[in-house]
Order: structure tokens, then sequence, then C-alpha cells
DNA sequence: TCACAATGAACAA
DNA sequence: TGTTCCTTGTGAC
């Protein structure tokens, strides 16, 4: 699933193959005959991310509007390359062989919602959580909604933003980090990985951090995030050599300090790592590194 | 074959 | 807090 890193990404990869371009828009699923009707035709201008917002803006105006939530997935085909974006979809990054990448463009496989192809690149999306036309300004409001993203905010703009915004809420960190109106981006791995690279409680409220760690972890934050966009990878283990760190970019397993690692031995003291529900989510983390040492009373 | 998880969020109550 | 939606791959039978 595609956190922040994964959207800029898929912006990026919008302006270098379709910004410019005069696009045909169809929905072979059908869920989007309308929306792509209004853009079918038209060239696209513009493509950015904020957090995990993708903004596509086609000429007269019009914005289209992606979320790809838990389960959505870009996929880009062009005459020479095959790739996803989006959630995991392993057998189909490794799957086009020549023969197929050469019948372009090619019939659209499952539940596409939403393709957009120039003569030479398709996109095609599955199973998003939102996909809709909006005008410039409804896009607009959105954007000034969302908390801040270090990609798009100056780092005094976004540091300020992000600072009011934890100091509002006495919702655990844990939550705080996940809610998109405070900072935007931050998903169910960089979440648990960031908490655990300060060593913080997932329990402390929002609001009773210091202005340092506050600003430490918009730091770290925003460096995560840009090597995230670099390589398309969650790297988050800064105790790892420099190969190390490469092999990381391949092998998962090594990838992350606590995220999915419940029972294992925590990178640093080795003692287990813990699972939680909290908000109906996972959260890793580990109890010696980050709770306070006088525990805290499990509800 | 089928239940279930998965990097998410909107909505109701 | 609980329910619902979106799609696909995996792993248990």
């Amino acid at each position: 699933m595609p956190e922040g890193h994964t959207v800029h990404r898929v912006a990026r990869h919008f302006r270098d193959e379709f910004v410019g371009h005069k696009v045909t828009v169809i929905s072979p699923q059908g869920r989007f005959s309308q929306g792509a009707q209004t853009l079918d035709g038209l060239t696209i201008v513009d493509a950015t991310a904020v957090g995990k917002q993708l903004f596509v803006t086609f000429e007269h105006g019009w914005v289209l509007r992606v979320h790809l939530g838990i389960y959505g997935a870009w996929t880009f085909i062009s005459r020479a390359r095959h790739h996803s974006m989006g959630a995991p979809r392993a057998s189909r990054e490794e799957g086009m062989n020549e023969s197929e990448v050469a019948d372009f463009p090619p019939e659209p496989v499952g539940q596409v919602r939403v393709r957009i192809a120039t003569d030479d690149v398709v996109a095609d999306l599955r199973g998003p959580t939102a996909c809709e036309v909006i005008t410039e300004e409804d896009a607009q409001a959105i954007r000034d909604t969302l908390g801040p993203d270090p990609l798009v905010h100056s780092p005094a703009k976004g540091l300020k933003r992000f600072r009011e915004r934890m100091a509002g809420t006495k919702t655990p960190v844990a939550l705080a980090l996940m809610n998109q109106n405070i900072v935007a981006g931050i998903g169910n791995v960089y979440r648990a990985e960031i908490l655990f690279r300060h060593r913080l409680d997932p329990y402390a409220p929002a609001n009773s951090l210091p202005d340092d760690v506050i600003d430490a972890l918009w730091k770290d934050w925003t460096k995560l995030l840009k090597d995230g966009v670099k390589t398309g990878v969650m790297r988050t283990r800064s105790d790892l050599t420099a190969a190390q760190r490469t092999r990381s970019l391949r092998n998962p397993r090594i990838r992350y300090y606590v995220y999915k690692r419940q029972g294992k031995a925590c990178r640093v003291c080795h003692m287990p790592v813990a699972i939680a529900e909290m908000a109906s989510r996972k959260l890793y983390y580990c109890p010696h590194c980050q709770v306070e040492p006088v525990g805290r009373i499990s509800a």
C-alpha cells in the first residue's frame, strides 16, 4: 500500500509521460464511465501529489483526484516497459514478457477503473478508494485541509503546520501520525517505524511531546519520504551498513525495525516486538525501547 | 475453493 | 466504536 512516497512517484511518472499530451480516457470496468467521458480527449497539464492524494490536472480546469486506499494500484505499460505502483502486485510486476508488451496497447486485465493513454503509454488504475473528477477549487480545498507534506511545503511552513496540528490534539501520537489532516503521507508502515526511530511510546498524547521531538519527527519524515520517493522502497533502518542498506531494497525481511515483526527480537534490545490493535489498524512497537520504564497500564 | 489480509478512509451512531 | 467499500494474491483446506 501505497504510502506517500508511492503517490509522489506516480505523480512524477504522470508528469514525465503524460503532461503535455492529449489523452484518451476510458473506464474498462464501467464504474467511472461518466468521469472518463468528461476527460477523454483533453490534454493533461499537471500532476501533483499531496500526501496520499493524487491530483491530475486536465485542461479546462478539470482535476482527476485519485486515492489508492489499501488496495489501489497504478500499472504503467509502455511499448518498452511495464511496472506497477501501489499495493503489492508482485507477480504482475515481474510478469510481462516481450511478446505481451509488443501487443500495444494491451487488453485491460481485471477490474480497471480507468485507463489513461497516450500513443505510447497506458496507465491502468485498479481498486482505488477514490477516483473522481473535481474542479480546481475543490482540489484546493482538499489540499488546504490536509496536513503538511514535506515535498509540497517548505521546511519552515511544513514544520509550523505540523507543530500546530500536533499541539491541537491529545490523541495518541500513533494515531496522530496516521491522521492525514495532521501530517500527510504517513501510513501504517512509516508510522510504526518512525515511532521506533524516536523511541516514542505510541500511546503518548500528541500534545504532550516536547518541541524538539516534534521537530525531529518532521525532519525524519522528510528524510524518509525523500528516500522513499527516490528508491520506491520504505527503508527505515539507520543501523545498517551501506551494503545491507542496498540489500534492503530487494529484501523486505531486513527492511524494518518493527513493522510486521511481532514476536521477533527487537533489532536493538532483542526483546520481543509487540503488536496491538489501534483504531482497527495493527500497531507494531517495542515495549522495552519505546514505552516508559514504569510501563503503561494496558487497557 | 474459499477465507482472509493489506501500506486506507468515509460514514453512521 | 463499528461497518462498509474497493481488488488481488496467498495460504489453508
